[in-house]
DNA sequence: ATAGACTATGTGCAACAAGCATATAGTTGT
DNA sequence: ACAACTATATGCTTGTTGCACATAGTCTAT
């Protein structure tokens, strides 16, 4: 039972935490990459992305493009087939900045439980 | 931008954390207790269920059960209408266990992205 | 040349938690 | 009689995520 619990009644773990979307958000404050090159580097970050599925990452770049917090472009010329290259908006970097503060709250939450478990029992 | 963030389209905050249902296991460590009441009492702790609706308790609540990790019954007598009364099982109090341990995982792994993103940014 | 591996992006489907609205019904106070 | 309160529950919808699969260009070894 490693890493995530699975849901109430079967099947396979479920989280909806959306950090997926944090992280590359952070990520790509670090300069124009995409899809693919993302998916290998964050396995290598430990922010617990190790495992993140391309359906995943694709599907979230395109929301997030579509919502105006990154943009992008299809790579003229190099190696392979073509890159759909993102970059961060301005828009995306006042929207992560939100989500850190989000973070900071949900954080303090899991603190709150963790502490009542340790009162409590323990 | 209180609290938690909207979805990446449109409409209402969306969560899917499950931090009600480890919060109401350890609220039934203290005893058993009914749905109506845990309501009540949960808003005035503060593991972030200060607004639980009705409906995410009580469903929430027949899943436990349905899994085994509460247990209930309907209370004979007492004034107002009938309260099914909850207790944790032995099988609950293991599972609450290994909740906590994803917690902290969870914890870590928020730590590492407020971190990131204090090392990159702020 | 061609088969297979690798790079690269994407869609269809299903699971599931959570919110809002609504239903139901007994009890208490005026 | 009527409203307010106590108490439990279901129907519908939204939205994230995972698994499986689709598509297609490029590179390498035979």
């Amino acid at each position: 039972m490693i890493d995530e619990m699975g849901p109430l009644c079967c099947g396979k773990p479920h989280q909806a935490q959306r950090l997926t979307e944090v992280s590359l958000l952070i990520f790509m404050t670090q300069g124009i990459s995409h899809g693919y090159a993302m998916l290998e580097k964050l396995k290598q970050l430990n922010l617990g992305l190790e495992d993140l599925n391309t359906s995943t990452l694709y599907r979230t770049l395109r929301k997030m493009e579509a919502n105006g917090h990154i943009r992008s472009e299809w790579e003229s010329g190099g190696p392979g087939p073509k890159r759909r290259v993102y970059q961060i908006t301005e828009q995306g970097t006042a929207y992560l900045k939100q989500w850190i503060d989000v973070l900071t709250v949900r954080r303090a939450r899991i603190d709150s439980i963790i502490e009542a478990y340790n009162r409590l029992l323990s």
